[in-house]
DNA sequence: GCCAACGTTGGC
DNA sequence: GCCAACGTTGGC
């Protein structure tokens, strides 16, 4: 089983708004960046964990814990020309974006920020989202890097 | 709102 | 295939 980290922008996805979800159940949608559409493919698979990390926010950082629960499959937004992330070079018949279905499993008391990630960055070193230009709004996470953020956030 | 990083696009 | 222009991300 392997470990990531998604990121999301509150005001636009939140955990509280997976949460609020029926079955507490939400389709990843909008990603379009080949690196994470072909990590979708070739390495997530349903029973990885995943931190939710919000991003572009007063305060960003590592806010809970949801699970991959679907293989992945063609984002329907990007077939959808009133939607933000429509693609029109993509086609139902050619898809050229994936998302995966993840299912909230809890919301720490105490996020663990970005703050808190970075003044431990020595035991977390190379940690994908503590490095400087990432923008990659999926990263693996190493399982002893999992393993301590879990110790920051009880 | 600024700015650095970096991915994508498109002309050649 | 190169590379400049452009757009996006995301912290601050």
């Amino acid at each position: 089983m392997a470990y990531w980290l998604m990121k999301s922008e509150p005001n636009c996805f939140s955990i509280d708004d997976l949460a609020a979800r029926p079955d507490q159940t939400a389709g990843w949608d909008g990603v379009r960046n080949y690196q994470v559409r072909n990590m979708f493919r070739d390495q997530m698979r349903i029973g990885d964990q995943a931190f939710f990390y919000h991003s572009s926010c007063a305060v960003p950082g590592i806010v809970g814990i949801m699970r991959i629960v679907s293989d992945a499959y063609p984002d329907p937004t990007q077939f959808d020309p009133r939607a933000d992330h429509y693609d029109p070079k993509s086609t139902p018949e050619h898809p050229r974006w994936l998302q995966v279905d993840v299912k909230f499993e809890c919301k720490f008391a105490r996020p663990v920020t970005l703050a808190t990630l970075r003044a431990h960055q020595e035991r977390l070193k190379g940690l994908q989202v503590l490095q400087p230009g990432n923008r990659l709004s999926v990263t693996p996470v190493r399982e002893d890097h999992w393993h301590y953020i879990l110790q920051l956030a009880s």
